[in-house]
DNA sequence: TTACTTCCATACGGTAGCGTATGCTTTAGG
DNA sequence: CCTAAAGCATACGCTACCGTATGGAAGTAA
């Protein structure tokens, strides 16, 4: 074997973390894998915990950022956004959601991990807001039909991830075209 | 102490379970909660994992019918039941919402509880489809709209366990007249 | 009481994991 | 080449678990 970076650590931390959560982030473990000692991996990190707030700043940069880029940089036609924004939901790989869900887990005993998770959730929930006003919906319900999608799209994760299926295609649209739609006034 | 009973294993068990998720039901930790040694417990159970499936068999038992129970012994009218259900998802209590997220987190390990729990959610979801179609909502629109739905609700319940707000009571009525609105037919 | 069962304490062996101490290699600079 | 630092191996102590073996105490029934 190689020698080992410490983003090699980092990289096989955030593996473990999706296979098995934080607990699964062991030590020894990780430098089996990586086909070295603890010896190693002390000379990069102060301890166990480091490596798990690595791993999450790893994550957490990706997960706010990447996503909405990608979409911005497709269409500009906001339904669209929404739609690609669907579909990536739809499809994204079963190891990201994973982490994420292991991400959510841990915030539940580690406060500083669930501050920062919920401003991740806020951020996102924000840009949902954003492509339904740019799509004319009022901004009373722009804002509580962001909260709306956002939620569906973290249950059908953990759907998902729980081997259930994920949303019909069809199901996806009707999710689309009731929070695009105006407001019905309706009960 | 006075005697302790399989059943007190399995509420302590449970209790466990919501604040820390399988890893955290050990069979020492529980016994001296309980002040008792593992004595006791071997005496009542094979080994751990029985303890776990003792609890997670207590909390399905629970899971599915009681809400519905409930629910039905209010109001005859589904959009009363529907609104009902919302309450109730809203006001849940944490610890129960806190058992709930840490069996999804156990079924991503174990194959089994995996299969039981899919059965839960099928179920409930059926549940959903009835009460929409019984509003009159058309039979294609009920059974998406029940899925999108559920996944709402989990989503916020996943939300509401990491300290973010609940749905706000108006967004909850958004929710409620999106899924019970006639197909707009828009997009 | 006697005898039997239920319930539990005590004590032990074994594993897995964290963190530390210490020194051997390999690499880079001069 | 020589030296210093980086990267890693080895070995140790410690704790927290699981599971087992065994006997004692407490209830129950005759």
């Amino acid at each position: 074997m190689a020698r080992v970076s410490e983003k090699d650590w980092v990289r096989a931390a955030l593996r473990a973390f999706g296979a098995g959560g934080s607990k699964a982030v062991r030590v020894e473990a990780i430098a089996r894998e990586l086909g070295v000692t603890k010896g190693s991996f002390y000379h990069y990190f102060e301890n166990r915990e480091a490596l798990l707030y690595a791993a999450f700043g790893a994550w957490r940069e990706v997960a706010t950022l990447t996503i909405i880029k990608a979409i911005n940089a497709g269409s500009q036609d906001p339904v669209r956004r929404l739609e690609a924004l669907g579909q990536a939901a739809f499809f994204t790989s079963l190891a990201e959601e994973r982490v994420e869900a292991a991400v959510r887990d841990w915030a539940s005993q580690d406060a500083e991990i669930a501050l920062q998770l919920l401003e991740v959730d806020e951020r996102r929930m924000d840009y949902l807001q954003e492509l339904l006003l740019a799509d004319g919906v009022p901004p009373q319900q722009a804002e509580e039909r962001a909260q709306l999608l956002y939620r569906c799209l973290i249950g059908n994760s953990v759907l998902r991830r729980q081997g259930g299926a994920g949303l019909t295609p069809s199901a996806l649209r009707e999710l689309l075209a009731l929070v695009l739609s105006r407001p019905p006034k309706s009960a």
